[in-house]
DNA sequence: CGGTAAGCTGACGACATGACAGGACAAGTA
DNA sequence: TACTTGTCCTGTCATGTCGTCAGCTTACCG
């Protein structure tokens, strides 16, 4: 629906909106700033986005797309033996770096979803689904190979884990808040994500 | 600082907000509508709260101080056998109701911390330490008896584990997105709390 | 009752929002 | 180069919120 040039502004526009969430509360973002900084005038903004929350939406559709790459960190991976740690460690590896890159968007994205938008609940759901589907899947296989407690819920086991990494990703700071050093958390995460997938402690 | 009929507005006006920040996104809370809500002006509203972010902190101190409760559930608590798995139930049970009962302030504290600003981060510190202490120190105990794996951090794995439980309880609604039932969130929560602390298998 | 202080509000300048009409600009044509 | 065309951008305006102040109202006390 625009050409070239209107693609770039629109294009512009996303990302000083991306800088601005980082680096102001989303609560203060204003049309006029984010124009501003992408040295457009607000009535462009307008042009293409309903409101702030419409440019947002876009955002995170973005993010969304991109976050398919977290599957594969848990699709078809071993969780027996060292190869099993292996996989726990690069399932958090990845969930945390993810959400350092995208920190800003995901953190209005809870939000809305929290606050009961169906726009944000759904895209929510297919950056978590990446992850929570194949974690499932893998909980569901152990048990149905007796390797696993078989009167757990493979889907809330799995939401419930990876809803503690996203948490802890999200809120990274305040870590240290409660007393744990920061070089303590990837590898205590990986432990519990292991022990919740396989129901055992960890060879490492 | 206020006489009695003062401190009466000021408390009806913390009471709008509140029942606002319920049922309308935060970023869309104006002082204009709590003010109406509260019959009264604008300008009252100036005169206790410097803006609504005050306001909303003077709500998250209040909340902070009534979470004191929380701290019960998990001091002197047995983390063996069926007495256990009881503790492990009960925090899960005490948590979510907190969270359900607070969710429209907490949503906004737990933004505002993530968002890196101190005030927000020490409410939610002072918040979750009610929990995460008495858990780090259950671990620790279960460490020194040689009842629980000794290479863990006790403070991360309970600071993560409390992050599960309140990110869950924040984003309830979204439970049934991942493909669980709400009947098995509780139980599959009391069963990842129990064997993250103990790392084993809850005995029920 | 009358006086005093605490509490409330109308009104105002400044600023953000969202809509429109018309101006600026790139690209193609002669 | 001058002209045309369609896309893209912005000046401007009505509306509504923000945050402040002077002044009015209310409650309380002697």
């Amino acid at each position: 629906m625009a050409g070239r040039r209107g693609q770039a502004t629109r294009q512009k526009l996303l990302t000083c909106l991306d800088e601005m969430l980082s680096s102001s509360p989303y609560r203060d973002v204003r049309v006029i700033d984010v124009a501003r900084r992408a040295g457009t005038s607000p009535a462009t903004f307008y042009q293409y986005f309903p409101d702030v929350e419409g440019a947002v939406l876009e955002l995170a559709d973005e993010m969304a797309r991109e976050s398919s790459s977290l599957s594969e960190l848990a699709t078809d991976r071993t969780w027996t033996g060292k190869a099993g740690w292996q996989t726990a460690e690069e399932v958090v590896d990845g969930l945390l770096s993810f959400w350092r890159e995208n920190d800003a968007i995901l953190r209005v994205v809870d939000l809305g979803a929290a606050e009961g938008d169906k726009r944000f609940s759904k895209i929510r759901a297919k950056v978590l689904g990446g992850i929570t589907g194949p974690l499932a899947d893998s909980i569901g296989k152990l048990q149905s190979k007796g390797k696993a407690d078989s009167d757990i819920s493979p889907a809330a086991v799995a939401g419930s884990l990876v809803s503690m990494l996203t948490s802890v990703a999200g809120q990274q700071k305040a870590a240290q808040s409660w007393g744990a050093k920061k070089s303590d958390l990837k590898p205590n995460l990986a432990y519990l994500l292991y022990l919740g997938v396989t129901g055992r402690k960890p060879s490492r």
